[in-house]
DNA sequence: AAGTCTTCGTA
DNA sequence: GTACGAAGACTTC
């Protein structure tokens, strides 16, 4: 190779059997400063890992065998030349939420063109057009004539340019990404990625897509209907509502998208292709360039290949030094993101403004997620390196892979942890061989032993000291609690982001991520499988396993340091640490100690209701004259409405006959026969099929014993919800429900306690909207109800007839979900005119009321949210929509939220404090269910007494020492072997 | 096998 | 009129 240097650009044509290669510097750089270490120069701290990086990429092309096993002819690396493309004239959104550069990478993106030029390489960019566009079109040109194309990069907007002779190498994992790649990554082939991601959109680039419809979809869709024109002309004949009005409504955008995402094949080039020549490498003026970046290994290289004498060449005085670039050198994204004592740059620079940090910190969180650089742990020493470097850190990310989604059954199957963005592990401590279940290997080999490991974790896990960050902990918490682990303190992502944006979103891991990282994690489907194809997380292979879990960590990472300071930022740091986290380990607790249920009692119960609708079924088709499946609201309609012609059939929104219990108990009170015995069937199989034969399926084998599991982050109120099973619709109201409760039952020598909040929620309505006469009558101990009705109908108290207290009733509820005249009429079977006139009436007699629900709609329509009593936000996006009942449906949501939401807190505080009040005070009773205004709790026979008045004085102080009513909390609190009586 | 619709249980 | 979750029927793949 000659080392003479070559200042004219040469230039060759492109012929066949050429091989150009074009590399896509720009996302290069940008995936190297995330996927490697952080790398400063020794001698002034300039931050030159991405430089690094690349060097080491473009040698390796040049000069070494690579992966695609040939050598170029013709080589450029390509550019971005600036952030503004023929595309924002298209979408003025594209790439807008797209975050300023981390301020360490910033000064390497001059150095990068400097070593381009020192390796003596094309390096392209031209003014109005992103770096695809110009890969594109030398792409276009190389296969006119004949060559073979390798793109550098790993984009995925470049692999629509995939074609014969065209191939795309990915150097950081060592891949190429042929047509079989791109069909497994898109589901489709590279000339339809274009119509996928035109429907897809990305996040990432701002392109909008089609809502609804994500990469699988499209897939399906474009795979169906050949291309996105074809599609949206017959979008018509797409059978799922949703969908077919998502893509006529989208349509335009969807267009617009596409030509976002289609890469320009004809840009007019400013650098011919012939000019890509490969040129000789200049020994001499390269190492001066490595020399000045104090490369030593990559400058030793380079000098035996080209036979330089390394020693004898100086550095390159020209390239930057820190100082002269203007750049402060930040810390590395590593250690800003730690407590650890300042050391390098951080000492350097103790005049950095914390904001600036907060920046750069900012920045690598939301920097490109690579899996390829996580760790997989396989020794003890490894274990204590990382255990050590989070203890010395202060901070780390947790999360733990199991046997099962369930707590209450999962097995440890492997930790992994972050301890900065980008720098994760997993440690597999059960995984097992990819047996048939069956026939178990044991355990695979390599792994630390479980109780080592775990040794080696607990102590940082329960250090003080160390702040643990996990994505809804209340599960990792309940797994390793059964491993004798009880980790403190505790940061958790899904309640951040559930105290600040309430109403705004799901909080779940990988919605999170799409929101605020911009990036997709693997999801668990995607590891596991799903349906009758899933196989547990210990038949993971480790690779694989490594790459979910630890991105898991990563990703829980940066949500934190996206999130976290938004805490204080927006004053909810308040509502987070007594409203949310302290949450965690009380409901864990609930959880993990479950509830009796009593067999025999359900079963006996399942006989009786399945004797009772077999025979009420009989009757049902003896009246309609044919046998048909009672259970089938299609059926019943044709037969009742259709067959037998009954008045009153409504349709729904799908055009189907109603057969809702509204309707069929009109028929019923105008005569009918039939609709009643359909009623009574419908409360059989329901109590059937959702309590008295569901129940028994959840009882753990373990502890025999129910375990609900409460979502804190589900509502958006603040409200909990119950689900596997719900324990929050128990049933109460009719003889058969009530039954279902007795199964619930106390153990041996205990009873169930029940303390209930009385019409709390009136009560706070009283105090927000500041009524004198409601509050007067709460302190009284006054009917609410019969006083209602007293003073909008001037009937006395005293002797008052049930049907008018009724009514009162059922207006009292209706001002607490934001009352319509719709809605009450419908509650008390009454005229539309009417119940307007009797919401005329009680906001004449109580215009406080009217006042507390104009001036909440006025403050949500001003924030976008209401607030608790105890500062938690409700936010109702939709709260000023054009739409009238979409408006209408957000202002009664947002009035009830404040009332619910309250109630919500205030039970929230009762429940943080019972378990540490009942320890002070020596009782042994365990809280078991929350019921939104209801608290069950086990306890002891002899403790009983001493437990009702502690548990009720708690949950009526609760809201001390926050707030002090003026309106007293009322709890009614009882014990019983069974819940109905505890009730 | 998975997703949507309808219905119904609770506060 | 608010807030939820679960089940069966039905549709779609």
């Amino acid at each position: 190779m000659s080392d003479a240097t070559l200042n004219a650009a040469p230039s060759r044509p492109v012929r066949k059997g050429d091989h150009v290669f074009l590399i896509d510097g720009s996302s290069y750089i940008f995936r190297a400063y995330h996927a490697l270490p952080p790398l400063s120069r020794k001698s002034d701290g300039l931050p030159v890992g991405a430089v690094a990086g690349f060097c080491n990429m473009l040698w390796k092309l040049l000069r070494e065998a690579n992966e695609v096993g040939v050598k170029p002819t013709h080589l450029a690396v390509v550019l971005d030349h600036s952030a503004t493309t023929f595309r924002n004239t298209i979408y003025d959104l594209y790439k807008a939420q797209r975050p300023e550069p981390p301020e360490d990478l910033r000064p390497q993106f001059k150095l990068i063109r400097d070593a381009v030029h020192a390796f003596n390489v094309a390096c392209i960019e031209q003014e109005g057009f992103e770096a695809d566009d110009l890969i594109a079109t030398y792409s276009r040109q190389a296969v006119e004539a004949g060559a073979d194309v390798t793109i550098v990069a790993s984009d995925k907007d470049l692999m629509q340019l995939i074609r014969p002779g065209v191939i795309m190498l990915d150097t950081m994992k060592g891949k190429i990404i042929g047509r079989d790649e791109v069909i497994e990554k898109f589901g489709v082939p590279p000339e339809k990625v274009v119509d996928v991601q035109s429907l897809a959109g990305d996040s990432v680039d701002n392109v909008p897509g089609v809502p609804g419809i994500g990469v699988k979809t499209a897939a399906q869709l474009i795979e169906e209907y050949g291309d996105l024109e074809t599609l949206l002309a017959r979008a018509g004949e797409i059978k799922q509502p949703k969908r077919r009005e998502a893509l006529q409504t989208f349509a335009d955008q969807a267009r617009i998208s596409y030509r976002l995402v289609t890469l320009d094949q004809n840009v007019p080039l400013d650098t011919a292709i012939d000019a890509l020549c490969v040129r000789p490498t200049e020994g001499e003026r390269l190492i001066r360039f490595l020399k000045a970046m104090e490369f030593t290994t990559l400058t030793g290289r380079v000098a035996s290949a080209t036979g330089v004498e390394s020693a004898s060449v100086e550095p390159d005085p020209s390239i930057a030094s820190a100082r002269a670039l203007g750049e402060t050198a930040p810390a590395p994204a590593a250690m800003a993101d730690t407590a650890a004592p300042a050391t390098g740059a951080v000492a350097a620079l103790p005049e950095l403004h914390p904001s600036a940090l907060a920046a750069a910190r900012l920045g690598a969180a939301r920097a490109p997620v690579d899996r390829s650089t996580y760790e997989t742990v396989l020794s003890i020493d490894r274990l204590r390196d990382w255990a050590a470097r989070a203890t010395a850190a202060g901070i780390v990310a947790v999360d733990t892979e199991t046997t099962s989604l369930d707590p209450m059954q999962a097995d440890l199957v492997g930790v992994s942890l972050a301890l900065a963005p980008g720098e994760a592990c997993y440690i597999p401590l059960a995984h097992r061989g990819e047996g048939d279940g069956l026939f178990t290997e044991g355990l695979l080999a390599g792994q630390i032993p479980i109780r080592d490991a775990l040794a080696v974790l607990k102590p940082m896990l329960e250090d003080r000291g160390v702040l643990k960050i996990a994505q809804n902990l209340k599960y990792d918490w309940l797994v390793l609690a059964r491993y004798g682990i009880e980790i403190a303190p505790y940061d958790d992502t899904m309640l951040i982001s559930y105290v600040l944006d309430a109403g705004r979103g799901a909080h779940g891991m990988d919605p999170l991520s799409e929101k605020w990282l911009g990036h997709t994690p693997i999801t668990f489907d995607e590891v596991t499988g799903k349906g009758k194809a899933r196989i547990t997380f210990d038949r993971v292979p480790l690779d694989r396993a490594t790459a979910y879990a630890a991105e898991d960590a990563d990703v829980t990472l940066r949500l934190w340091h996206a999130l976290k300071p938004r805490l204080v930022a927006e004053g909810m740091a308040t509502a987070y640490e007594t409203l949310e986290r302290p949450m965690v380990p009380v409901l864990a607790q609930m959880e993990r100690a479950g509830i009796s249920i009593d067999r025999s009692i359900l079963s006996r119960l399942s006989g009786d209701f399945a004797q009772s609708a077999a025979a009420l079924e009989a009757e049902i088709q003896e009246l309609a004259g044919q046998p048909f499946n009672v259970g089938s609201p299609k059926q019943l309609g044709d037969i009742l409405f259709g067959v037998m012609g009954l008045p009153g059939g409504t349709k729904t929104a799908t055009g189907a006959w109603a057969t809702g219990a509204s309707i069929l108990e009109d028929l019923a009170e105008q005569g009918y026969e039939l609709p009643q015995k359909i009623l009574d069937w419908r409360q059989l199989t329901k109590l059937r099929s959702t309590y008295t034969d569901a129940l028994p399926s959840y009882l753990n084998p373990e502890t025999k014993r129910v375990h609900t599991s409460y979502a804190l982050a589900a509502t958006t109120t603040g409200r909990l919800s119950s689900s596997e099973p719900n324990l929050q619709n128990i049933p109460v109201r009719t003889e058969a429900g009530r039954q279902i409760r007795r199964a619930f039952v106390a153990e041996a020598g205990k009873k169930l306690v029940s303390a209930d909040y009385s019409q709390i929620e009136l009560r706070l309505l009283a105090e927000i909207a500041d009524i004198p006469a409601l509050r007067k009558a709460f302190r009284d101990g006054l009917d609410i109800h019969a006083l209602t009705a007293s003073e909008m109908f001037g009937v006395p108290v005293e002797g008052m007839p049930s049907e008018i207290r009724r009514r009162a009733k059922a207006i009292n509820f209706g001002i607490i979900y934001g009352i319509s005249a719709f809605g009450l009429a419908n509650q008390l079977s009454i005229g539309r005119e009417e119940a307007g006139a009797y919401i005329k009436r009680y906001f004449e007699r109580f215009p406080g009321i009217r006042d507390y629900m104009e001036e909440t709609k006025r403050i949500c329509r001003e924030h976008g949210y209401v607030t608790t009593l105890f500062g938690r936000r409700c936010h109702y996006p939709d709260i000023a929509a054009k739409n009238p009942s979409i408006r209408a449906f957000n202002e009664r949501a947002a009035i009830n939220a404040r009332l619910q939401g309250s109630a919500a807190d205030i039970i929230r505080r009762a429940m943080v404090r019972v378990a540490p009040a009942l320890q002070a005070s020596g009782l042994s009773g365990r809280m078991l269910l929350q019921v939104h205004d209801e608290l069950i709790f086990e306890v002891p026979e002899d403790e009983v007494a001493a437990t009702l008045p502690l548990v009720a004085g708690i949950m009526e102080r609760a809201p001390e020492p926050a707030a002090r009513l003026n309106v007293p909390l009322k709890v009614d609190a009882r014990a019983a072997d069974n819940w109905d009586e505890a009730h």
